[in-house]
DNA sequence: TTCGTAGACCTACGGTGTAGACACGAGTCT
DNA sequence: AGACTCGTGTCTACACCGTAGGTCTACGAA
């Protein structure tokens, strides 16, 4: 235990990192280095180093990186909880909203993976768990009395809003590593005042951001919308 | 990895690849390799080849490989023109909208760069490129009235809207590489009936999807949303 | 002429993902 | 009992990656 060869940032997972390998305990130990230390410090290497194992066992329970990566976003988002069965469709797609943003916020370094694999992948591909979230948003919507199309309209409108304002709202966060606006006003301020000149004046806008409230607004500005041009009871 | 020693996709950019290198020659090549072959295929060992050039060259006009992935990013970015002197600010919105749309669309590959790399990058210290057309709807927006702290929001607004929107569509790109229906309804068919019984029913209305029409509805209800919550002169 | 310097090149190092072969224990079938 | 598969873990090896550090060359200024 007491052994420091190397490296002092090298940390293992929480269970006993010996015995049986299984995916699951591979992929939260992914998890655990990625929020740790970001996606580019995933290693298959390191991984298994985490997991006191060879490199190679790790191919037992992922057919190469690029799915090891898929498992992680698809552990994370297969803890949003939707009920299809809310009557209050608005209400859900609200409570969906809230529940994804605070998912997000909690393992920051994963929203690449989220927003940026599905690109990759086609649909009927994507592991199960990503789908899941959909087929529940649908029968939710449906059973609300949408069509089916409408629906899946619905449920692209409104990731698209989580998408977009999670990605906001991460920006923010990376120019606020502590809560130092000093730092961001001096940056500011290197900028040429001829070229720059609002974008100089809002340092401290820029440092009283409210994730939460923005993405409020941003789903009264949609919902309303929606309730306007699509009718869920014909 | 490489089936063969000479791949036969190895082709080099459009320009006499010998010469005189410079930053934008080098640019341009690496969006050029981007375009053809997705993001993990550009090397900076490939883009020398590519160029006629040392690998170690490229270290002349890119601190590193990050710096030169931000510097296409911003080669994208920068064709993005706004008219910040425009009295119609929710026309002008609307046109940077589908500018960016058409924009991204002809380079998708380069999106993961766009969304993900400014989540690494404190705001003070992006790319110059980056941060004019930020500067540019500011301008526009309180030329309009708004308070810069209104015009932020907007701004914001109207780039997670872009953001969530691109995402959507390429996704949807993703899954028609051509427009072969029957792989995506036979993909679809081979999910679980019990499990997903809605998204299997979904096969031709997902090949049915109008990007343009879809964004277009999305700039409705954000811009009359906006109208109604802010007023730009007070 | 000499010198400084910018541009390009070369070598080399430590790292990466992963193919392919092998080791070994637990069942299972004869 | 033996032989057989088979799931699991390990080892070695390969091609490729980003890039630190040194060196060669050509050219403009002194």
């Amino acid at each position: 235990m007491a052994k420091h060869p190397v490296d002092p940032a090298l940390q293992e997972c929480d269970p006993p990192p010996s015995g049986k390998l299984s995916r699951e305990r591979m992929l939260a130990c992914a998890l655990e280095i990625i929020d740790r230390d970001g996606i580019e410090k995933l290693t298959m290497r390191r991984l298994a180093r985490a997991l006191n194992h060879d490199p190679m066992s790790l191919y037992r329970y992922a057919p190469n990186k690029a799915a090891l990566l898929d498992g992680v976003a698809e552990t994370v988002l297969d803890q949003l909880a939707v009920d299809p069965t809310d009557a209050d469709w608005t209400a859900q797609l609200r409570a969906v909203a809230r529940q994804y943003r605070r998912l997000v916020l909690s393992h920051p370094h994963v929203v690449p993976l989220l927003v940026t694999r599905p690109l990759a992948t086609p649909l009927a591909l994507r592991p199960r768990g990503t789908l899941r979230p959909l087929e529940a948003v649908l029968t939710l919507l449906t059973r609300a009395g949408f069509t089916d199309a409408d629906a899946l309209h619905v449920y692209r409108a409104l990731f698209a809003l989580l998408h977009g304002h999670v990605l906001d709202e991460l920006r923010e966060h990376a120019d606020n590593p502590e809560e130092n606006d000093d730092l961001l006003r001096l940056g500011l301020h290197r900028l040429p005042a001829d070229e720059f000149p609002l974008l100089r004046g809002l340092a401290t806008t820029l440092t009283s951001y409210d994730g939460a409230a923005e993405l409020e607004r941003g789903l009264d500005i949609l919902l309303t919308g929606l309730n306007t041009t699509l009718t869920p009871t014909p």
